[in-house]
DNA sequence: GTCCGATCTGGACAGCGTTTAGATAGATCA
DNA sequence: TGATCTATCTAAACGCTGTCCAGATCGGAC
């Protein structure tokens, strides 16, 4: 009886999502296939990832998908979606817990290359995608994704840039170093450095640390001072 | 009869595509898969670079690149290391022509983002196995490769890290900011920003003479000036 | 001149992304 | 209530991929 009800009630509405038997047609594919493919990513690794692993993941048949995503591109989009909005949150949570405004662009860094670290699949495919697309997802670019929170924060810091221009340029340099680092961090030969500097989240800061020397605006201040 | 004897000698030598007589059992194959992989790298695009578009357009069956190459990623190893070569010459080239060795590493840096621009194909397969074996390809990072140059390039501009392994994190942060840079200087968001700079190397320039703005270092300075 | 070992081919295998035709079942309207 | 509509899903097929195998071919050493 009460099974009955509950049946008719999940029919009704037609999800019961997580775990649960698996009601209707199939539940609502689009999220269970998003959830797989994130699921793939971190336990094989962004090459096992195809559209018919995720959708056997999912448990259904290889053409299921395409009812709910245009292609293969367009469903990796999706996990990568997630993930931009996860590093969004990861990078927020870093700003709020800064010890000061001064730190808080330089811990936004590193929370931005230790997101990458701990979900390198998923990132490989965030950058394959925005590379392919040759865009950033929406909600990276607004002032509440990730990206935009530099711009806020190098503000915050007291940074006084001459216009808008020099605000955007300096967010756009920020963006780059994160990306190349976050890429690179993970090759072998920088393995013994990190242990001599003690881990690596002391190379990462120690790398960021460094970045200006190379800058013709870090130089001319060197000569100034 | 020319056509017999023509025939007879193709079928002795069995194919003979491009134009001078392939030599041999059928040329140099490694050589020529490696060249083949390129041309296809740059008419069709890295999601071409199929083994057997390789061998398709070398003249062979699919087996045959199996007899010099252990697997397809070896063979896109051996084209990403002539990539390498090629950049660690523009590098050299850009060093030798920059007007002072205190210009010398951001002209390193054009010329590195440039390189990657040109040839984005070959820079993507470059820094896929890179990333893939977690390493550089040895020559990449002796001192007449790439990398090697902007540690000589750096100290020549009068720096005077504390440290070998200061100059060593400085030339990291160099890679790394260049590599960042190389991959998202393409995406469509910062067309408007090139256009108002006055092209792309200028976009270029801004953002690197920009990249200082962020580090600790940087700011020391700043704060000291 | 015969044999060896390197090189290349043709055919096969499983797996991929994608398309098509047809089955299934919730929702809608009589 | 029952018939119909439409979204969803399956089964089968296509051509492509990387890789392996048995066998053909041929340059070079004995």
């Amino acid at each position: 009886m009460a099974d009955d009800a509950t049946t008719a009630q999940r029919t009704a509405k037609r999800i019961a999502p997580a775990e649960a038997p698996k009601p209707y047609h199939h539940g609502d594919l689009s999220r269970a296939l998003v959830a797989a493919g994130r699921r793939i990513l971190e336990t094989e690794g962004p090459d096992a990832l195809s559209l018919r692993a995720v959708a056997r993941e999912a448990g259904v048949s290889p053409a299921a998908p395409y009812h709910h995503f245009k292609d293969k591109g367009e469903l990796l989009d999706a996990v990568a979606g997630e993930g931009w909005r996860e590093l969004g949150d990861a990078i927020a949570q870093a700003r709020a817990e800064a010890a000061s405004p001064a730190v808080a662009v330089t811990e936004i860094g590193v929370a931005y290359i230790r997101f990458a670290r701990e979900n390198p699949a998923l990132y490989r495919i965030m950058y394959r995608m925005a590379c392919d697309r040759k865009t950033m997802p929406e909600h990276a670019r607004k002032a509440e994704g990730g990206v935009g929170q530099v711009a806020e924060a190098i503000l915050a810091a007291g940074a006084q840039p001459t216009s808008e221009l020099d605000l955007h340029l300096i967010q756009i340099a920020a963006w780059c170093t994160a990306h190349g680092i976050a890429e690179m961090v993970a090759f072998k030969e920088f393995e013994e450095l990190k242990e001599q500097l003690g881990g690596e989240e002391a190379f990462v800061r120690a790398v960021l640390a460094h970045v200006g020397i190379l800058s013709g605006t870090a130089r001319a201040m060197l000569q100034a001072s």
